[in-house]
DNA sequence: GTCTATAAGCAGATAGAC
DNA sequence: GTCTATCTGCTTATAGAC
């Protein structure tokens, strides 16, 4: 593994681990054991890694939407990918804790974000609108229900890591994120079908239960 | 008006305008036209500027829960609630974009920001309970589900002006708040009582009437 | 590709005069 | 209460040798 891979491995690390604007470029050098200068030639400044994390969780985010949201949505399917959105998110939190930060001080990331997430709030809406269309869900009767319900379903996702660590937990658990999920399910449990809902429930349960605290 | 609160008068302004991390005691103060020295001798250091500035969001939070949440919960007075409550947002905006950060660096700030949240938690369930005493809502059938319901509508109310920010809405508008208070509207609506419902919608749509965009 | 050495700038914070 | 002057420590980033 060459350094260029080496630093943005351990800069991932060290800002999920201590946020966002913790590290700098000096010691970010130093505990990998190479020279300032060497991180410089790989990268021409701070925001150039920061920007080439984004891109990791850029692939991650959009490889999962591929893989895992295929027509017709299973209850278990449906449950798996919301639980593996959330490992994405933890994966990248430092990104979430410091995003209005980051886009401010990078116009380039800003753009990135923002494409990456006008795709992704309709695909969360196109998610719904597929359980509609699969008989799993009921339509909301408002005008705009459907896309309300996606983007309520984005904001919860992107920022439910950031609350449960400034809600002071000493050690964020995989429970935690299982329980992020079940707060995105609460959105869609009015209208969603009993028994598919039970089902997607089911594993939570049994994802809970195979990881004791 | 002292410069102790001219100092916290300029940073709430300058924090908000340019970001949590970005106005240092020097440029306060030189903005300010008074010298470190004396921006030092009221506050011990940066982050009691900062829980100065808390404060103020905790005592208007406060505030407007004790003035606005009084049963039973009327449709006018329960929109009037979450645009009030938007205002309050706005108004130390800073706060909720550079959390993670502010209260990482701070351990006071934390605990009281944390009591804050836990409180704020408490009384979004509570509001939500009474709308179901009220008879303007229906129970949600799941054991958990006004906690849920509680919980959802405060992570969507502290994100979303960041959200609105991050999305790069040149200018940020008062229409923007109530598009908030819709998407939090939009949690409620399975439940809530037709009636009820359109009352409090009507509210917004006539503080959208009233300022054109 | 990697190093050493260091520039340049800004941050938070303090001492002590008035 | 307010000032001037300054210190210390940090950061990003670069120049140039190997």
């Amino acid at each position: 593994m060459g350094n260029r891979d080496r630093i943005l491995e351990l800069s991932l690390k060290l800002l999920n681990e201590e946020g966002a604007q913790a590290a700098g470029t000096t010691r970010i050098a130093q505990v990998l054991g190479i020279s300032p200068g060497n991180l410089y030639y790989h990268f021409r400044n701070r925001e150039a890694i920061v920007r080439g994390l984004f891109a990791g969780l850029e692939a991650e985010f959009r490889a999962m939407m591929v893989d895992d949201v295929v027509p017709p949505i299973l209850p278990e399917r449906f449950a798996a990918f919301y639980l593996r959105s959330f490992d994405v998110a933890w994966n990248y939190r430092f990104f979430f804790g410091g995003l209005h930060h980051l886009l401010r001080q990078d116009e380039e990331l800003a753009a990135s974000y923002r494409q990456l997430q006008a795709w992704a709030i309709d695909e969360l809406e196109g998610i719904v609108r597929q359980l509609v269309k699969d008989g799993s869900m009921e339509k909301p009767r408002s005008k705009n229900g459907l896309r309300s319900l996606g983007l309520n379903t984005w904001i919860i996702w992107m920022n439910w890591i950031r609350f449960v660590q400034i809600s002071g937990r000493d050690q964020v658990t995989r429970d935690d994120m299982i329980e992020g999920v079940g707060q995105i399910f609460d959105l869609l449990v009015p209208y969603l079908d009993p028994a598919f809902e039970k089902a997607a429930r089911r594993v939570l349960t049994r994802e809970l239960r195979s990881n004791p605290t």
